[in-house]
Parts: C-alpha cells; structure tokens; sequence
DNA sequence: CGAATAGTGTCTCTCAGACACTATACT
DNA sequence: AGTATAGTGTCTGAGAGACACTATTCG
C-alpha cells in the first residue's frame, strides 16, 4: 500500500502486527550454569534495517492472533508451541517512525529437543537468525523498535509466572530430574535454591509425578525422572497446546 | 468505507477496537451486601442491534491504546480514570459476523463518589447507557459479540488480583474503614473474611496508612480512617493516572 | 575408598485462620 | 443498660527455609 504524501498517511487507521518473545534454556559457557535465550531476527528493510528485533509481522486477514504469534515461532525456530500466551498489547503513538503500528507481543517456551517442523528446517540457516542471551546488555541497547522494553517486561512476566508454578517444565524434555526443575527456576530467578526444600515443595504439588526411570551416567546417584501431568489455569491464559 | 463485495472484504486488513470492562462497586438490595456492577451500551446499529455490549469503539490514528479506553470511560460514565489496565486481545476469526474485528479490551475500577467531567456528564443520563449486576446470568446471556467470555475473563483477572493486593481502594474513597475494604473483598470474591484476621494482613502492608480521623455516625464505636499510600507494580501493568 | 549428587529428617520462624475477649460509640 | 461493631490477644496448624544426615552410584 502507497500514501500520497504524511498527512494522508497519518489518517490511515493503525496497522496491526504479531510480534513474539520465544524463550528457551541454554548453557551458559560462562558461568557454567543455565541460562536464559532468544531468538532474534535482522531487519532486512527500514526502518531500522540491519538491527535486531523480534520475529514477527503484520496480521492476516485469515490468521487468528494465536495463528499468527504460532508462526512466527515457526518460522523463526521450525518448532510447534508448547507454551505460548498473549503477552500483551503495545499501542503507543510512536512506536514505529513511519507508520502508526499496534503490536500484539506472545511469549513463548520451548525446548532445544522439540521436534522440528521439517518443511521450514531450510530457514534455521538463516543468517538473518540468531540467539542471544535474554540478559545481554549489548544486545538489548541495540534492537528496533520498542523491543527492548517488550522483552524487560517478558521476562518479568516469566519471573512472576514461574513463582506462581508450572511453567519450567515447559522448558525441559517430556521426563526430567527434579534437579533440572531447580536449574529452571535457578536460572529464570536468577538465584540459588535449596535442593532439599525444593524437592520437597516439588513434590507437594499434584502435578509432578514420579516414573519408575532413573537417569544413569552421572557420577553419582541416579536421580528419578519425573512426568508433568497438567492443569490448565485459565483458559485465555493458556491457549497453548501441549 | 465501503466494500464491493465479500470476498473484497475478507481480505481487508482487521479492523482495530478498544473496549473497556468498567467495575464498580454498588449496594446489593437483594443481598444487603455489596456487589460488582458494570456499565454496559445499547447497540443501535447493525449487528447485534438493540443488545447491550461494552462500551468500546474503533482505534482512531491519534489516540493511544490507553486513551482510547479512557475516552470509554468518559464517555459512558464522565469518570477520569484512577485504575485503568489492559485486560486482554481479543482476535478470534469470528467475533464479529460481518467483518474481522481485533478489540483490546480494558478494564477499569472506579467510585461512585469520583469527579465527574461536567462536558459529557449530559451523555450520561442517555438511555442507551445503564449499570447491571457483573454477575448477572440474564444480562450476560444476551451480549453482543464474545463480550460475555470477555466480562468473565475481567472477573476473573479482578478476582486474581484483589488477593494479590492494592486493588481494592480503588474502588472506594479517598479515606476508608478497614470495614469497608473488608467490604470490598468480601463482594469481589464473594465470600465472608474474619474482621480481626483482615485487619491485622491490612495493617501489616505499608501501603496502608492511618489517619488521625474517625467514621461518626454508626450506632456502634467510631472506626478509624485509613488512607492509601500507593506503590506501583510494574510500568505496563499500572498505566493509571492516580 | 572418596567425590558427588540424590534424597530424608527435623528444627525453627512466620503467617493464616479460629475464636475469645475488651473497648467505645449509638439508642 | 443493651446492642453493634471496633479492635486486641492468643492458640494452632501449615508451610518455607536452614541445615544435618543417610543413600547410592561412579571413578
């Protein structure tokens, strides 16, 4: 679409975009433990060309919300959601130079090992496609738009969200050790955790249960897997498909 | 703007609202309780004509997301906001029958007792404007659009947030009893609490602090006025003008 | 065996809820 | 005085955190 001149453009109502801030869990060479991380994506045209910003793009006429915030995740990471959830609305008059732009942000979690949608697997080359760490100064100081602040704000939703419960495991493999939930927490709050009274408020909740599988090849005592078994909280709030 | 035919407009870029859920709090003859009442709008046009819906209106280029819900506000009611917070965004394919709508919705809290905007408070004496019960089975029955789904999310929101904290003074004067905020609590999450173990969680926050005046006037002991001194929680969640 | 993590027991402190009790206004 | 609500004191049980201790595997 083509505008005459600013004034006639100025008038044209808001356009409408779907943005996303997909999460996943890495290590961390530096400090050896888990680390927050996110993918990026380089614009490719102004504004704001060669910057870093969130995937994401204008609305289709046919795609639902959750349609369109699912296939930025794909197209950026060939994965399917596992866990992703309306962030929020981001309407202010001046966020885009150009053109008047409301986003829609979703946040997202996903695991390395998820399966990966093959078919779109070519575009995981992409150099315009790369993970940072989600606390990475450098990086934050430099994205488009206002997406540093969607992401200061994503994070603190995750934060919060993660205290409240049942989210790590979204972070990790279908079974997992307790002490992998610890490292989940460990990382997203950013502190230590006693592993005995984790443990112990882990296993209060009726939504972890134990297999009858260990994990071998450490060296030391294998530790019992366990299985997440569900609860939903409400319904808007997890639109996500497991 | 005029579309030739369907097909054209299917492929038109969705339309933008904002909508507001606006929550107040009013005496329950039925119950001698108070209870959570909402403004609702007349439809006089096409569709859903004649049944009542959410004030709400589409987003015009030079207002924000916030002011667009404030201008709900005003507008039905000649309040200035003191709570006013994105709830949601709403974007299923078929919210609308006659042509694909994205609202974001905002819900409010106010006071019957708040300063009025004298300039629209002729609007609001407007048959097209009337409060009902937010708990309402026949009234939620009949909206137009998803706006029962929507309503039902804001209860649910406010219900979460009342026991996370600071909401209820929102809805009440400048200077309260602890009663009265008992009173609050007791209606949004309808059910009774203990006086003496409310009020001593109240007054172990900081947020809430005493005055030197007392409540006269009830046929038992004077209860002392409180005051809010407010925290904020994070910058998105809190765009309220106080 | 020693190293390393898994997993248990237990003490303490804090806080929510139940509820008895005192205080002070009104009629 | 009687009533109604304000406001205090105190007991109990559940849960969070500190931390000592036992269990089991690997090298």
């Amino acid at each position: 679409m083509q505008f005459s001149n600013v004034a006639e453009r100025r008038e044209q109502p808001p356009a409408l975009a779907v943005s996303t801030v997909i999460f996943s869990l890495r290590d961390d060479e530096r400090t050896g433990r888990k680390s927050l991380w996110l993918p990026l994506v380089r614009r490719t045209r102004e504004p704001f060309r060669g910057q870093w910003a969130l995937p994401g793009g204008p609305l289709g006429p046919r795609d639902s919300l959750f349609d369109a915030a699912a296939n930025n995740l794909r197209d950026t990471t060939g994965l399917i959601p596992r866990y992703l959830e309306q962030l929020y609305a981001f309407g202010d008059l001046d966020r885009s130079p150009t053109r008047r732009v409301v986003s829609v942000v979703y946040w997202a979690l996903v695991r390395e090992d998820d399966p990966h949608d093959t078919a779109t697997s070519v575009l995981l080359d992409d150099s315009n496609v790369a993970w940072f760490r989600a606390d990475d100064p450098e990086v934050l100081g430099n994205l488009a738009f206002d997406h540093r602040q969607i992401i200061e704000y994503a994070l603190w939703r995750l934060r919060n969200k993660v205290e409240y419960g049942s989210i790590a495991h979204r972070l990790l493999g279908e079974r997992f050790t307790l002490a992998q939930v610890r490292e989940v927490y460990e990382a997203v709050l950013d502190k230590e955790l006693d592993p005995a009274n984790f443990r112990r408020t882990l296993r209060s909740t009726p939504d972890i249960e134990e297999t009858d599988e260990f994990l071998a090849g450490g060296k030391h005592r294998p530790p019992r897997l366990y299985r997440y078994t569900g609860s939903t909280t409400h319904p808007l709030e997890s639109e996500n498909i497991s």
